[in-house]
DNA sequence: GATATGACCGCAA
DNA sequence: TTTGCGGCCATAT
């Protein structure tokens, strides 16, 4: 029987290992997933996430540092308030904190 | 198969 | 710093 660990499985597993009070990339959680540039994909995913995930999915953020969900949006309000939550601060729409970095 | 779309990314200007 | 554009890759039509 297959084991194999779907592409969703592995962005999943990955991004459930981001520190808390930290933050990562879509391009990094690809990359550390074995997906390459599928950086898209990781949002796509993250899309796609079940409601009440325990996955913290709102320390993923875009490579600008800001939140990829429209400003103003529920999605946008609930990702920021739970990153305050953990003491990220956000000046002028982008996370002041340095962006977490895998360390291989 | 062709085209459009999306919680993206890197780079040039 | 911000914008625009090409590149990227899975899905939907």
């Amino acid at each position: 029987m297959s084991n194999e660990p779907s592409d969703e499985q592995r962005v999943w597993q990955v991004v459930a290992l981001i520190p808390v009070g930290q933050i990562s990339t879509y391009g990094e959680i690809a990359e550390m997933a074995g997906l390459g540039r599928g950086a898209r994909l990781v949002g796509r995913i993250m899309s796609r996430l079940p409601q009440g995930t325990t996955l913290p999915w709102h320390r993923v953020i875009n490579a600008s540092g800001r939140i990829s969900l429209p400003a103003g949006s529920a999605g946008y309000a609930e990702q920021r308030r739970r990153l305050e939550d953990e003491d990220v601060v956000f000046i002028k729409g982008r996370a002041s904190l340095r962006r977490y970095r895998w360390r291989p």
